[in-house]
DNA sequence: GGTTCTTTACTCGGATATCGGCTGTCCGAGTGTCCTCGG
DNA sequence: CCGAGGACACTCGGACAGCCGATATCCGAGTAAAGAACC
C-alpha cells in the first residue's frame, strides 16, 4: 500500500506555484529543476491537477501551469484525490458472496462489518486531509521559515529555464 | 494506492478462526475453501499473521492455524500491520533536499510540513483502526446475522477438507 | 510606420517502453499419526 | 496384550514464476510570439 510518489511532488509544486503568483504561467520542466525531478514526469503529474480543476495548463510558447484557484480552496484531499484517484485502499472484494449462505445479489460493499469498519478508518482519513487547505500548509511554512517565499520567487526569477 | 487483498482474506479467515474456537487447528485449505480463495496464497497471509504473533501455527497432521489470543485482544491495526507492513502510505522523499536553500543533513521527515500533514491524517487512520477489535466485529455480526457463528461451525464440521 | 502573414520555437497532451511489487504456485522440511513387529 | 520403532501422510514455510500498475520517456498537436513582407 504505497501512495504515488507523484503525490508529494504535486503539492510542493501548487506551493511553489502559490509563492510565485498566478501572474506568470510556470512550465512543467522549470517546475522539475527546482527539485531536479524527470520533467516529463512531472508533466504528468500537472496534467492530472489540470484534469482535476486544481490547475490550468496554456500551451505554447509562455505558456504552462498556474493555479485555478487560491490555496485556501484547495484541501490536501483535493491534491491527493486528483492524482490517486478517488478509489478507497481497501476495496472489499466481497469474498462473503462466495461463502456459505452468501447471497450473490447482496451489496456486500454496506452488510459487511468489515467492509463498513474499513471504510470508517477511510473516511476518517480523507476529513483529515480535507480539514488543511494549501493555504494552512503555506503559512505553517513561513511562519516556521520566512524567507522560503523570496528565495522560490528569486530562484524562479534567476535560473535560466 | 491499493491495499493488498490479502488483508480482507486475513480478517474474515480470523473471525471464522474465532467462531470455531481455539480447541482444534483449521489448515489454510480449509480457510480457504470456505471463501474459494486459492489455497496457497491465502495460505502466504496467514503465515505473515503467525510471524505478527497473531496467530500460532503448527505442521504436520491435524495441524494448521489458530488465533494465538482472544479476538478482544486483535485490533485491526494487528492484522493490516501484519499484512501490509509498518511504513505509512506517503512516504516523504525528502524533495526539499533537492531543492536551493535545501539542507542534505536535515531531517524533512520531521521539518517538512507537507510530511507532517500526511503524517497526521495516517495517524487519524491506524487510530480509527486500533480502536475496533475483532471482538467488536463479531459482536456487531452477531448481532445483525446471529446464525453465522452455528452455520460457519456447521460448515467447518461436516464439509470434507 | 503600421498591418498582416508566415515562420518558428515552445509547451502541453497523450501514446509508448521499462521496472517493481503484488498475485499466484510449487516443492521441501518438519511432525504427528498409524501400522507393524517384537517382546 | 503391550510397547517400541519405523514408514507414511499431512501441513506449514519459504523459494520460484506471472501479471498488473506505477515509473519514466518520447514524439506529435496546438499555440503564441517574433520576424518578414507588403501596403
Amino acid at each position: 500500500m504505497r501512495m504515488n510518489e507523484g503525490v508529494e511532488w504535486a503539492l510542493h509544486s501548487c506551493l511553489n506555484l502559490g509563492w510565485l503568483g498566478p501572474e506568470r504561467a510556470v512550465t512543467a520542466g522549470r517546475l522539475a529543476a527546482f527539485y531536479g525531478l524527470p520533467p516529463a514526469y512531472l508533466n504528468k503529474q500537472l496534467q492530472a491537477l489540470a484534469r482535476a480543476g486544481i490547475l490550468t495548463s496554456t500551451s505554447g510558447p509562455r505558456g504552462g501551469f498556474r493555479l485555478a484557484r487560491d490555496l485556501d480552496a484547495i484541501t490536501l484531499l483535493d491534491v491527493v484525490v486528483a492524482i490517486e484517484g478517488p478509489d478507497e485502499a481497501f476495496r472489499c472484494t466481497q469474498i462473503l458472496r462466495q461463502g456459505p449462505g452468501g447471497d450473490p445479489a447482496a451489496d456486500y460493499l454496506k452488510l459487511c462489518v468489515i467492509s463498513q469498519a474499513m471504510g470508517r478508518a477511510d473516511l476518517a482519513w480523507r476529513r483529515e486531509l480535507a480539514g488543511q487547505t494549501l493555504a494552512d500548509i503555506r503559512a505553517t511554512v513561513e511562519r516556521g521559515y520566512p524567507d522560503t517565499p523570496e528565495r522560490t520567487r528569486e530562484w524562479f526569477a534567476t535560473v535560466a529555464g
